[in-house]
DNA sequence: AAAAAAT
């Protein structure tokens, strides 16, 4: 197919008409919410976008708007930085410095975390001489910049459970394995003690003078590793929150992203790396980084680090690449999930530590309503469709919210994704065959509700913080329940609620004993016919049971274990509309979020056009968009709800 | 059998 018609210079210099755009996108005329980019106003969207398929090279240029939208001066400063050929080194340095320093604020001041949700929750300890918890900030000697900026710039008023019990084991220089559930402040724990210790080194990069005279090699003295890209960015960008005009240098290494930016990066010395494990390796290879000073390492999601894909190449860095070994470093694991076994293997890596877990281990949060629907695999599509109109229609979740759909394959994903573009609800998806751009452009697109539905694998499972996610479908359920905890744990952040549904099919039954077993302990309604799957082919999962079986226990001994609050009274959540409802409708989408939005420079036209159609899917999903399909609500979407049951709780509406 | 993680 041709578009001669237009111009290939278009796409790489995408034309910015003045003023705004009267295009509104047909999935919110009827709402009156203006995401990034509508603004720039340029006739491509939609009606001219070309059908390119994958697209890449043509917009290779136009696709990155404004991503940051939401902090004041970092457009400008990216826009700069992604303009290398003609800038000096000095220029270069000049402008990293910039980066370093351009303030982060935060995102949505106003989703605060819910302490009352976290009262009476129990937590475990145990180890020798554990050190005890605190219940303010104050109480903790952080050290003054640090304070000023969790109290004043983060605005957190008091520590979590969590980060009550880990910040004052890890100060003490413990090694420490802590299991804390989702959404409750994990990042902070592990960080605020490192940020603490490189302040107090007396060293931080910025004032060696080895790297005034910009020696080749950093020498960084904290290594945090993640599991997943968007994770590692995630970290590094709190991290950079926390260390705001301290003077402590952190730096990011993970895949698919050019190797040189980061590289020039590590030459002014790096305190605090943020990492994945292939590139962190590649560039201990190329000698660039090196662990020999490493005094902090932090696995996040470490049952993950340590499963069995994984470990291979974290025992190389740990034990391989000139790191020093348990107890001339401090070492910190951190997860929502623990199993036994992981739990064992882990303890190579840790010296005399204290083991803690707030919650029990591998046990979501009361705070997630979950929902156990069966549906067979054949009808899958259409029950999702069902949903999605009585969510939209209800708008019980509220208008703003976001859902977030986990299937199993990668092809499952886009196929999905296309589909549900076909029947009228924007989505994106986001997996490992994407390239980092893209994945990083849904994830965006995502959480600015231009497409209010991402489809994703197992990627997104894990760490990431997206406010406003109030519904997560699986819609294939995962193997192993730990994913399970994990996904779900993408919505109830904070102390907010969140509703969580599950199709289960006959293929599922090797999950369901586990799966009712976690309900249970979330204070759940697991259905009567789910108990049918249990005994079948479950018993023989010995995995399964073990992580549950044994969950919320340091697998050394339960002898030595001092409760702090053994009563554990389920606590009333609440299901009303509040959290995603009226109160989003009120200040998260209100001007002020995206007032900031619409000032940046937003996206381009030319990435909402590929977006919308999603890119990777070929000349479908573009000519999709040309022709109005995707965006063009067909003619059955009116929503009749006959035969179609309700599984929404009552209390939602 | 799938997903993720370096080029």
């Amino acid at each position: 197919m041709s578009y001669s018609y237009f111009p290939e210079t278009y796409a790489e210099k995408p034309v910015r008409q003045p003023g705004r755009s009267n295009y509104n996108p047909p999935h919110l005329r009827d709402e009156n919410i203006k995401p990034f980019g509508y603004q720039t106003g340029s006739s491509r969207t939609g009606s001219q976008a070309p059908n390119n398929g994958r697209g890449r090279g043509r917009y290779g240029g136009g696709g990155r708007g404004g991503g940051r939208g939401f902090v004041p001066g970092y457009n400008e400063v990216d826009r700069q930085f992604r303009e290398p050929y003609r800038r000096t080194r000095d220029q270069y340095d000049a402008l990293a410095e910039k980066l370093n320093e351009v303030e982060l604020v935060d995102e949505n001041p106003s989703m605060g975390i819910n302490f009352d949700a976290y009262e009476d929750i129990p937590v475990e300890t145990s180890g020798s001489d554990v050190p005890k918890p605190v219940n303010t900030f104050s109480e903790i000697d952080l050290g003054e910049a640090l304070n000023d900026n969790i109290r004043n710039r983060c605005k957190y008023v008091k520590p979590t459970p969590i980060q009550r019990h880990a910040i004052p084991v890890a100060l003490a220089g413990r090694d420490l394995m802590a299991c804390a559930q989702t959404g409750s402040g994990k990042t902070a724990a592990f960080c605020f003690p490192i940020i603490n210790g490189v302040l107090k080194s007396q060293s931080p990069a910025a004032s060696q003078p080895a790297f005034r005279r910009r020696e080749m090699t950093a020498h960084p003295l904290a290594l945090i590793l993640s599991p997943t890209r968007e994770l590692c960015c995630q970290i590094h960008e709190e991290a950079r929150k926390f260390c705001y005009q301290t003077g402590v240098r952190v730096a990011v290494a993970y895949g698919g992203a050019p190797i040189g930016s980061q590289l020039r990066s590590f030459e002014k010395g790096v305190d605090i790396l943020v990492a994945t494990p292939g590139r962190l390796t590649d560039v201990i290879e190329r000698s660039k980084v090196s662990l020999t000073r490493i005094k902090y390492l932090a696995l996040d999601e470490a049952d993950r680090m340590l499963d069995m894909g994984f470990e291979p190449q974290i025992r190389k860095i740990v034990q391989c690449l000139g790191m020093p070994p348990p107890g001339r470093r401090q070492t910190m694991l951190f997860s929502a999930t623990f199993p036994e076994q992981i739990q064992r293997l882990a303890s190579d890596f840790l010296s005399n530590y204290v083991f803690l877990s707030v919650g029990r281990v591998g046990s979501s949060t009361d705070l997630i309503l979950q929902k156990v629907v069966y549906v067979d695999d054949m009808e899958k599509q259409d029950y999702l469709r069902n949903l999605l109109h009585e969510q939209k229609a209800k708008g019980n979740l509220g208008k703003n919210a976001l859902t977030l759909v986990f299937v199993e394959t990668k092809r499952g994903a886009e196929s999905l994704k296309h589909w549900l573009c076909q029947i009228g609800f924007p989505a994106s998806t986001i997996h490992g065959d994407k390239v980092q751009f893209e994945r990083e452009r849904a994830l965006q697109l995502f959480k600015n509700g231009v497409t209010p539905i991402l489809v994703a694998t197992d990627v997104a499972s894990r760490g990431l913080d997206i406010p406003r996610v109030a519904h997560v479908i699986n819609f294939d359920l995962p193997k192993d329940i730990d994913s399970y905890v994990h996904r779900i744990g993408r919505t109830g952040r904070a102390g907010k609620s969140g509703l969580a549904t599950a199709f289960f099919s006959a293929k599922n039954a090797s999950i369901a004993k586990a799966l009712s077993e976690v309900m249970k302990e979330a204070h759940q309604e697991s259905p009567n016919w789910l108990a049918q799957y249990i005994d079948g082919s479950s018993c023989g999962d010995r995995r399964y049971r073990s992580s549950s079986r044994f969950g919320g226990r340091d697998y050394r001994s339960s002898t030595n274990s001092n409760s702090y609050s053994a009563d554990n009274n389920s606590y009333s959540t609440g299901y009303g509309a509040a959290d995603y409802g009226g109160e989003n409708g009120g200040s998260g989408y209100g001007s002020a979020d995206y007032g900031g939005a619409t000032g940046g420079s937003g996206y381009g036209s030319a990435d909402y056009g590929e977006a919308t159609g999603g890119s990777g899917y070929g000349s479908a999903d573009y000519g999709g968009a040309t022709g109005g399909v995707d965006y063009d609500p067909p003619a059955q979407a009116e929503y009749g709800g006959h035969g179609y049951e309700s599984i929404v709780a009552g209390g939602w509406e």
